[in-house]
DNA sequence: ACCTGAACACCGTTCAAGT
DNA sequence: ACCTGAACACCGTTCAAGT
């Protein structure tokens, strides 16, 4: 019978995985349920509160992401880094209509233990990037991380994500990077989120 | 008949003001119906959707929010200018558990003319950050506007403010205002939103 | 003509009844 | 002992029935 269960277990999570893509974060728990083939009660034995089941659709993607940081942490350039760490982030907070961000945001056990993850995976690389690169030695990890949040949130409607990468590009500015170039800036290019990363094309983002 | 609809009018709109600052911008509509002693089909009469409901009641907080940016513009620092007005509508964006925010993020037609109207005195106050301040000339009133609600939809759960004005000194910085001190600053007291708010204290914003 | 609340479909959540 | 879906209170929304 457990493998009864454990079979419950991954319909449901493939089921909330269609819906909260489908839907969003705010995606009805009995519509994931009933996609499931299993009663509400069952969703809820598995999945005590909503926030718990967001997390564990975003388990593997916010591994994935943390596995990114510490790849990155082998890049020369800590700046680099961390920039297209944080792109990453962003992309992430914005998947599935904002349910990384509001994952991010949440209160519960569950979704303090994935922002955790994500802070110290922030920590690591803002760390260097204030010995060896451009940022500011009194810029927060935490802060950095409900900024990117913040974007992700205030733009989650927009399916473009050009605004987006715009606003993450003022926050780099805030923090010491991407070489401001002082008042009335001239430069019509600024080697911004966006642009390195179209630049980069496909690369490899770590060096072997 | 018609003194008894507008009655019915401004009953509603009290118990939203008073239901929305309690329960925050996802309050029950017909909890706002039952306090105004009034049918769900009253309310929806009268507000055909939940951000028409909303929007009238921050109608009021959002022309003094604008009135104050206009009398901001006679004030002979332009960067200050901008950096208490942001702040206000900081504390707008977080006022009622993100019910300021939630507006300016709306998609419907109220929501757009609250947000306009708001973009355009950003625009007022921006223009002459750059023409007379430190502000950078690609500083774009709308992504500042978006860049604050996102500050106050990440923050919008906490009950101290010192995060969010943490995070709008980021993004004043990544601007071009608060004397940014190059790499590694060492100044423990950067005069960020929040310290020149304090040292302001009660003194009247604009002078005569 | 204008206003209204009973009624509908749906939601989140629980817990008595099953195996 | 573990699992479940019928049942409950509530939500947003509508529209036939009232004045």
């Amino acid at each position: 019978m457990r493998s009864h269960a454990r079979r419950n277990y991954d319909q449901i999570l493939q089921a909330a995985t269609m819906v909260f893509a489908d839907s969003g974060p705010d995606a009805s728990l009995n519509e994931i349920a009933r996609r499931a083939g299993v009663g509400p009660g069952t969703l809820y034995r598995h999945f005590p509160n909503r926030q718990s089941l967001q997390t564990a659709v975003l388990r593997e993607r916010v591994e994935k992401l943390c596995g990114e940081g510490a790849d990155l942490l082998r890049l020369p350039d800590a700046d680099l880094a961390l920039m297209r760490w944080l792109s990453s982030l962003l992309l992430h907070a914005r998947s599935d209509k904002g349910l990384g961000a509001a994952a991010l945001t949440g209160t519960t056990e569950q979704g303090a233990q994935c922002r955790t993850a994500i802070v110290e995976t922030a920590a690591h690389l803002v760390a260097r990037a204030k010995d060896s690169g451009t940022v500011r030695s009194d810029t927060s990890a935490d802060d950095l991380v409900h900024l990117v949040a913040g974007i992700g949130l205030t733009t989650e409607h927009q399916s473009d994500s050009a605004q987006a990468e715009r606003l993450l590009d003022t926050v780099l500015k805030g923090i010491g990077m991407l070489a401001i170039s002082g008042r009335g800036s001239e430069s019509p290019r600024q080697a911004g989120a966006a642009t390195e990363r179209s630049a980069c094309g496909s690369a490899p983002r770590v060096p072997r």
